[in-house]
DNA sequence: CTAGTATATAGACCGGTGTCAATATAGGTG
DNA sequence: CACCTATATTGACACCGGTCTATATACTAG
């Protein structure tokens, strides 16, 4: 039941309604988005956001740069592989750089 | 946190160690699995598999067929479009029949 | 240093979910 | 019909995970 297989902890970080949001708001963002950018569109309290922006984090899904007093999260480098990957796995899907 | 949100739905489908087994497992072969195979695969008792099968028809993942005394699963036909249309949303990948 | 803001952590609560043993259903075969 | 095998369902249990409030940490400004 303990499944550290990288595969499944970055599936896991994805199924979830709010964290699905926040990657969505990354992908269609161009540069990173301030972490305090989040508390608005899902409606959940900041501590919340911080946990699921940690979830996405140790999952390698999301990057984050602080600057000054902000933090920036943007979509992990090599995340787009890693999606086509699974789907590769799952249906012989091209995949994409 | 009800979310019946269909992309939720399937990625949660998706996000389970023994369910992503099954999936390969299903992608792997050319044709139909039958149900009695996965017992094998995935450590687990009987009525878990057929636990998580139930998890993956309700997503709409697989299609099942019953040919006599045995059941046969296989990738819903528009599973890749789904998986597809969700990397979209997430990174603009290309997406592919 | 003090005050204020942004983000993270700790701890508790609770609903969801994966698991199993036991049982039920469905279909084949004698 | 009775019996056997394959699959599904039920019910119980434990644990994981999402959420909150309260508090801590990090950084800036004055």
């Amino acid at each position: 039941m303990k499944s550290t297989d990288p595969d499944i902890e970055l599936l896991q970080a994805i199924a979830d309604p709010v964290r699905l949001s926040i990657l969505r708001q990354l992908a269609a963002s161009p540069g990173s988005v301030c972490a305090c950018d989040f508390t608005d569109c899902c409606e959940v309290s900041q501590p919340t956001v911080s946990h699921h922006l940690r979830v996405l984090r140790e999952a390698g899904a999301v990057t984050t740069e602080r600057r000054g007093t902000y933090i920036y999260y943007d979509l992990a480098p090599d995340f787009a592989r890693r999606w086509s990957g699974i789907g590769a796995s799952l249906a012989g899907l091209v995949s994409l750089a």
